[in-house]
DNA sequence: ATGACGGATCTAATCCGA
Protein backbone atom coordinates (compact mmCIF):
# COMPACT_ATOMS: atom_id res chain seq x y z
CA UNK A 1 0.00 0.00 0.00
CA UNK A 2 1.15 3.48 -0.91
CA UNK A 3 1.84 6.32 1.47
CA UNK A 4 2.11 9.83 0.49
CA UNK A 5 2.81 12.57 2.61
CA UNK A 6 3.39 16.26 1.76
CA UNK A 7 4.90 18.82 4.03
CA UNK A 8 4.36 23.05 3.12
CA UNK A 9 5.34 26.22 5.40
CA UNK A 10 2.39 27.80 3.80
CA UNK A 11 3.48 31.35 5.49
CA UNK A 12 -0.65 32.24 6.53
CA UNK A 13 -2.52 29.72 5.84
CA UNK A 14 -5.79 32.27 5.93
CA UNK A 15 -4.00 34.25 3.28
CA UNK A 16 -3.25 30.97 1.33
CA UNK A 17 -6.32 28.32 1.77
CA UNK A 18 -6.80 28.88 -2.07
CA UNK A 19 -3.21 27.70 -2.59
CA UNK A 20 -3.59 24.74 -0.55
CA UNK A 21 -6.87 23.63 -1.85
CA UNK A 22 -5.19 24.11 -5.24
CA UNK A 23 -2.05 21.93 -4.35
CA UNK A 24 -4.72 19.16 -2.48
CA UNK A 25 -6.38 19.01 -5.61
CA UNK A 26 -3.07 18.68 -8.03
CA UNK A 27 -1.44 16.04 -6.10
CA UNK A 28 -4.01 14.29 -3.03
CA UNK A 29 -1.14 13.28 -0.76
CA UNK A 30 -2.78 11.18 2.16
CA UNK A 31 -1.51 13.73 4.91
CA UNK A 32 -0.34 16.85 4.23
CA UNK A 33 1.44 18.86 7.05
CA UNK A 34 1.98 22.31 7.14
CA UNK A 35 3.57 24.83 9.53
CA UNK A 36 3.59 28.43 9.93
CA UNK A 37 0.18 28.63 9.94
CA UNK A 38 -0.04 32.06 11.85
CA UNK A 39 -3.80 31.65 13.48
CA UNK A 40 -5.04 30.22 16.40
CA UNK A 41 -7.39 26.69 16.49
CA UNK A 42 -10.44 28.13 15.91
CA UNK A 43 -9.76 30.75 13.26
CA UNK A 44 -8.07 27.81 11.33
CA UNK A 45 -10.22 27.22 7.99
CA UNK A 46 -10.63 23.74 7.47
CA UNK A 47 -13.63 23.92 6.14
CA UNK A 48 -12.45 23.86 2.50
CA UNK A 49 -10.25 21.52 2.80
CA UNK A 50 -12.59 18.92 4.80
CA UNK A 51 -14.88 19.87 1.25
CA UNK A 52 -11.54 18.19 -0.71
CA UNK A 53 -11.66 14.87 1.48
CA UNK A 54 -9.09 15.71 4.28
CA UNK A 55 -11.78 15.57 7.14
CA UNK A 56 -9.36 14.44 9.80
CA UNK A 57 -7.42 17.78 11.20
CA UNK A 58 -5.25 18.15 13.75
CA UNK A 59 -3.87 21.64 14.64
CA UNK A 60 -2.04 23.60 16.53
CA UNK A 61 -2.10 27.00 16.29
CA UNK A 62 -1.25 30.86 18.26
CA UNK A 63 -1.82 33.93 17.45
CA UNK A 64 -0.17 36.04 14.76
CA UNK A 65 2.69 33.77 14.97
CA UNK A 66 4.07 30.19 14.33
CA UNK A 67 1.59 27.34 14.42
CA UNK A 68 1.49 23.42 12.91
CA UNK A 69 -1.51 21.40 11.33
CA UNK A 70 -1.96 18.19 10.30
CA UNK A 71 -4.69 17.32 7.54
CA UNK A 72 -5.49 13.62 6.12
CA UNK A 73 -7.75 11.57 4.62
CA UNK A 74 -7.41 8.59 6.80
CA UNK A 75 -7.90 8.95 9.97
CA UNK A 76 -6.05 10.32 12.69
CA UNK A 77 -5.89 9.70 16.21
CA UNK A 78 -2.92 10.01 19.40
CA UNK A 79 -2.54 13.70 18.47
CA UNK A 80 -0.16 15.13 20.94
CA UNK A 81 1.56 18.76 21.06
CA UNK A 82 4.51 19.00 22.36
CA UNK A 83 6.29 22.50 24.09
CA UNK A 84 9.97 21.62 23.29
CA UNK A 85 12.02 24.46 25.30
CA UNK A 86 9.27 25.18 27.24
CA UNK A 87 8.69 27.97 25.50
CA UNK A 88 5.31 27.69 25.21
CA UNK A 89 4.92 28.28 21.20
CA UNK A 90 2.99 25.92 18.68
CA UNK A 91 6.58 24.43 16.85
CA UNK A 92 5.61 20.45 16.87
CA UNK A 93 2.57 18.40 16.70
CA UNK A 94 2.68 14.47 16.43
CA UNK A 95 -0.51 11.66 15.51
CA UNK A 96 -0.48 8.39 14.28
CA UNK A 97 -2.20 8.07 10.88
CA UNK A 98 -4.09 4.10 10.03
CA UNK A 99 -4.05 2.68 6.73
CA UNK A 100 -5.34 0.00 6.06
CA UNK A 101 -3.62 -2.23 8.57
CA UNK A 102 -0.63 -0.25 8.95
CA UNK A 103 0.16 2.86 11.06
CA UNK A 104 2.75 5.67 10.94
CA UNK A 105 3.68 8.16 13.82
CA UNK A 106 3.72 11.77 12.22
CA UNK A 107 6.20 14.38 13.58
CA UNK A 108 5.50 18.03 12.10
CA UNK A 109 8.03 20.52 13.38
CA UNK A 110 8.41 24.49 13.04
CA UNK A 111 12.26 24.91 14.18
CA UNK A 112 13.15 28.18 14.76
CA UNK A 113 14.74 30.92 12.50
CA UNK A 114 16.78 31.79 15.04
CA UNK A 115 17.63 35.48 13.98
CA UNK A 116 20.09 37.07 12.65
CA UNK A 117 23.48 36.47 14.46
CA UNK A 118 24.93 32.86 15.03
CA UNK A 119 26.27 33.38 18.39
CA UNK A 120 23.77 32.20 21.57
CA UNK A 121 25.41 34.96 23.53
CA UNK A 122 24.97 37.83 21.54
CA UNK A 123 21.35 36.80 19.87
CA UNK A 124 18.96 34.54 22.54
CA UNK A 125 16.70 33.63 19.41
CA UNK A 126 19.74 31.74 18.13
CA UNK A 127 20.39 29.87 21.71
CA UNK A 128 16.77 28.87 21.25
CA UNK A 129 17.36 27.30 18.38
CA UNK A 130 20.14 25.11 19.27
CA UNK A 131 18.82 24.13 22.56
CA UNK A 132 15.56 23.06 20.11
CA UNK A 133 17.90 21.00 18.09
CA UNK A 134 19.65 19.57 20.71
CA UNK A 135 16.20 18.56 22.48
CA UNK A 136 15.09 16.82 18.70
CA UNK A 137 17.95 14.60 19.25
CA UNK A 138 15.59 12.47 21.91
CA UNK A 139 13.05 11.84 19.75
CA UNK A 140 13.36 8.21 18.84
CA UNK A 141 12.41 7.01 14.79
CA UNK A 142 11.57 3.36 16.27
CA UNK A 143 10.24 4.59 20.10
CA UNK A 144 6.67 2.85 20.65
CA UNK A 145 6.85 0.32 18.45
CA UNK A 146 5.24 2.49 15.42
CA UNK A 147 7.80 4.09 12.26
CA UNK A 148 7.76 7.32 12.61
CA UNK A 149 8.44 9.79 9.94
CA UNK A 150 9.77 13.77 11.16
CA UNK A 151 8.69 16.46 8.87
CA UNK A 152 8.97 19.82 8.56
CA UNK A 153 10.48 23.38 8.29
CA UNK A 154 13.80 22.82 10.44
CA UNK A 155 14.70 25.82 9.12
CA UNK A 156 18.64 24.24 8.77
CA UNK A 157 20.19 23.51 5.35
CA UNK A 158 22.94 20.54 6.65
CA UNK A 159 24.83 19.72 3.08
CA UNK A 160 27.05 21.70 1.24
CA UNK A 161 24.50 21.42 -1.88
CA UNK A 162 21.81 22.36 0.20
CA UNK A 163 22.41 25.85 -0.10
CA UNK A 164 23.57 28.13 -2.83
CA UNK A 165 26.86 28.91 -2.12
CA UNK A 166 28.39 26.69 0.84
CA UNK A 167 31.53 29.08 1.35
CA UNK A 168 29.42 32.36 0.94
CA UNK A 169 26.65 30.53 3.86
CA UNK A 170 29.24 29.35 5.96
CA UNK A 171 28.28 32.17 8.45
CA UNK A 172 24.70 32.81 7.26
CA UNK A 173 22.10 31.40 9.92
CA UNK A 174 20.65 27.65 8.80
CA UNK A 175 23.61 26.65 7.30
CA UNK A 176 26.48 27.44 9.91
CA UNK A 177 28.59 24.51 11.25
CA UNK A 178 27.26 24.58 15.08
CA UNK A 179 23.59 24.36 13.65
CA UNK A 180 23.97 21.88 10.45
CA UNK A 181 26.39 19.41 13.21
CA UNK A 182 22.55 19.79 15.61
CA UNK A 183 20.91 18.83 12.93
CA UNK A 184 22.74 16.04 11.78
CA UNK A 185 23.26 14.97 15.74
CA UNK A 186 19.46 14.53 15.74
CA UNK A 187 19.30 12.80 12.56
CA UNK A 188 22.08 10.09 14.05
CA UNK A 189 20.45 9.97 17.54
CA UNK A 190 16.81 9.17 16.27
CA UNK A 191 17.78 6.77 14.31
CA UNK A 192 16.34 8.54 11.44
CA UNK A 193 17.00 8.43 7.13
CA UNK A 194 17.30 11.58 4.88
CA UNK A 195 15.05 10.57 2.28
CA UNK A 196 15.21 13.46 0.24
CA UNK A 197 18.66 12.88 0.19
CA UNK A 198 18.28 9.16 -0.94
CA UNK A 199 16.15 10.59 -4.19
CA UNK A 200 18.69 13.33 -4.85
CA UNK A 201 22.60 12.46 -4.76
CA UNK A 202 24.21 14.74 -2.28
CA UNK A 203 26.52 16.34 -4.98
CA UNK A 204 23.07 17.79 -6.74
CA UNK A 205 21.61 21.26 -5.39
CA UNK A 206 18.68 20.40 -3.80
CA UNK A 207 15.93 23.81 -2.77
CA UNK A 208 12.60 24.08 -1.30
CA UNK A 209 13.11 27.63 -0.13
CA UNK A 210 13.64 30.99 -2.33
CA UNK A 211 13.95 34.44 -0.27
CA UNK A 212 11.17 36.81 -0.53
CA UNK A 213 13.75 39.47 -1.34
CA UNK A 214 15.64 38.30 -4.38
CA UNK A 215 14.20 40.84 -7.98
CA UNK A 216 13.68 36.97 -9.67
CA UNK A 217 13.82 34.35 -7.46
CA UNK A 218 14.33 31.35 -10.37
CA UNK A 219 16.70 33.43 -11.79
CA UNK A 220 18.94 33.95 -9.21
CA UNK A 221 18.10 30.87 -8.42
CA UNK A 222 19.85 31.76 -4.24
CA UNK A 223 17.62 28.36 -2.85
CA UNK A 224 18.21 26.28 0.67
CA UNK A 225 17.08 23.21 1.76
CA UNK A 226 15.20 24.23 4.68
CA UNK A 227 12.70 21.72 4.69
CA UNK A 228 12.81 17.96 5.48
CA UNK A 229 11.32 14.75 5.72
CA UNK A 230 13.05 12.26 7.80
CA UNK A 231 12.08 8.37 8.16
CA UNK A 232 12.79 5.41 10.46
CA UNK A 233 14.62 2.85 8.43
CA UNK A 234 11.24 0.39 8.02
CA UNK A 235 9.78 2.86 6.52
CA UNK A 236 12.51 4.48 4.40
CA UNK A 237 13.24 0.69 3.05
CA UNK A 238 10.11 1.32 1.10
CA UNK A 239 10.77 4.81 0.27
CA UNK A 240 9.09 5.29 -3.59
CA UNK A 241 9.18 8.51 -4.36
CA UNK A 242 10.01 12.42 -4.17
CA UNK A 243 8.86 15.75 -5.64
CA UNK A 244 9.76 18.82 -4.65
CA UNK A 245 7.09 21.11 -6.29
CA UNK A 246 9.33 24.11 -7.43
CA UNK A 247 6.44 25.49 -9.69
CA UNK A 248 4.50 26.25 -6.56
CA UNK A 249 7.08 29.21 -5.90
CA UNK A 250 5.93 30.43 -8.90
CA UNK A 251 2.29 30.72 -8.13
CA UNK A 252 0.44 33.78 -7.64
CA UNK A 253 0.73 34.73 -3.95
CA UNK A 254 2.92 32.60 -3.18
CA UNK A 255 4.56 30.73 0.01
CA UNK A 256 8.47 31.58 -0.10
CA UNK A 257 8.14 27.80 0.77
CA UNK A 258 7.79 24.83 -1.35
CA UNK A 259 5.87 21.88 -0.91
CA UNK A 260 7.78 18.22 -0.48
CA UNK A 261 6.09 15.21 -1.28
CA UNK A 262 7.68 11.37 -0.38
CA UNK A 263 5.76 8.53 -1.12
CA UNK A 264 6.06 4.92 0.39
CA UNK A 265 5.25 1.51 0.24
CA UNK A 266 4.13 -0.06 3.04
CA UNK A 267 4.38 -3.48 3.42
C1' DA B 1 27.30 46.67 3.73
C1' DT B 2 22.72 47.28 3.16
C1' DG B 3 18.39 46.28 1.78
C1' DA B 4 15.66 43.93 -1.27
C1' DC B 5 9.84 41.36 0.32
C1' DG B 6 5.91 39.92 2.83
C1' DG B 7 2.93 38.64 6.99
C1' DA B 8 0.38 39.86 11.57
C1' DT B 9 -1.04 43.18 14.62
C1' DC B 10 -4.86 47.18 19.36
C1' DT B 11 -4.65 50.02 10.89
C1' DA B 12 0.31 52.41 11.91
C1' DA B 13 4.62 51.35 12.46
C1' DT B 14 6.78 47.71 14.37
C1' DC B 15 8.19 43.11 15.04
C1' DC B 16 9.32 38.89 12.71
C1' DG B 17 10.98 35.72 9.15
C1' DA B 18 15.83 33.10 7.19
Amino acid sequence: MAFTLATWNINSVRLRRELVAKFLKLRSPDVLMLQEIKCQNDQFPGKPFARLGYVHQAVHGQKGYHGVAILSRLPLDDVSPRDWCGMGDSRHLAATVTLGGGRVRLHNFYVPAGGDIPDPDANPKFGHKLRFVAEMASLDSRDGGIPAVLAGDLNIAPLENDVWSHRQMLDVVSHTPVETAGLTNALRQGGWVDVMREAVPESEKLYTWWSYRARDWQASDRGRRLDHVWAAPELAAGFRKLEVLKPARGWSGPSDHVPVLATFDLD
